[in-house]
DNA sequence: ATGACCACATCTTGTGGA
């Protein structure tokens, strides 16, 4: 089972490439971020056509998740337990029916965080809270469940072209590390660093200042597998020819293949 | 050395992204 994750930055500005790299991809699941619609507008029929369910949380301009699945979802989550209040939609979550298992899969768009200080930084620390507890939850049950998107987490300095301009920024701050790293001590498996050690590997390249031309990129667009979904990990890969296209993404499509 | 982009809203500019 391929298990994709992809912030799209707008559906509705990328559905031509979006269309184009499911096509060819062809991911089981596909958990794409900041969709910037509502439910309403998101281009469900034309994912339909190409074989796809479609499981819309959305949001007007702002944030939104989906999760496109070639068979149909059991079970559907939108937003965090106990994070009722928040009126951003950045969690979705769905149960995927695999032969005689199942596979619980999240889209998660961890919010940014900066300036920090200030208001929206205390937002995405609190927000992680809300994951770590929700991810804590999910571990109880003892399925197989991916927890995949863009955390807004650069986790190392490997994962990042110039560590130093990166201090004190939202994405690598200490603080944030100090939120991620409960995650992966839970029990959870960051799937691409499991398998690789390779450093300059990337998943978003800022449009400015020839980032991408440059490969001044940094790697926060995660797959974080619970042990029952570790355990059959085969490869996780990193789609980065689809910057190279017309009118793309800030990030690529980073896919995890599991031995289901 | 510096700066460099893109998407959205109902707008020719401000906000947000990372």
């Amino acid at each position: 089972m391929k298990i994709a994750t992809w912030n799209v930055n707008s559906i509705k500005a990328r559905l031509p490439n979006a269309l184009e790299w499911v096509k060819a991809a062809g991911p089981d699941v596909l958990c794409m971020q900041e969709i910037k619609c509502v439910d309403e507008n998101f281009p469900t029929a034309a994912f339909e056509e190409i074989g796809y369910h479609v499981t819309v949380h959305g949001q007007k301009t702002y944030n939104g998740v989906a999760i496109l699945s070639k068979v149909s979802p059991d079970d559907v989550m939108r937003g965090l337990p106990g994070n009722e209040a928040d009126e951003q939609a950045r969690y979705l979550e769905v149960v995927i029916p695999a032969g005689d298992t199942i596979v619980r899969v999240a889209s998660i768009y961890l919010p940014n965080g900066n300036p920090v200080p200030g208001p929206k930084y205390d937002y995405k620390l609190n927000w992680m809270h809300h994951l770590k507890n929700r991810m804590q939850d999910v571990l109880k049950l003892e399925e197989m469940s991916v927890f995949s998107g863009d955390y807004n987490v650069i986790p190392a300095p490997i994962d990042v072209h110039n560590p130093k301009a990166w201090e004190g920024d939202a994405l690598y701050r200490p603080e944030t590390h100090a939120a991620w790293r409960p995650l992966l001590h839970l029990g959870y498996t960051e799937a691409f660093r499991a398998l690789s050690s390779d450093p300059e590997q990337y998943s978003f390249w800022d449009y400015q200042a020839g980032a991408w031309q440059r490969n001044h990129g940094i790697r926060i667009d995660h797959h974080l597998l619970s042990p029952q979904a570790a355990d059959r990990l085969q490869s996780c890969t990193i789609d980065k020819d689809v910057r190279a296209k017309e009118r793309p993404s800030d990030h690529v499509p980073v896919i995890c293949e599991l031995d289901i």
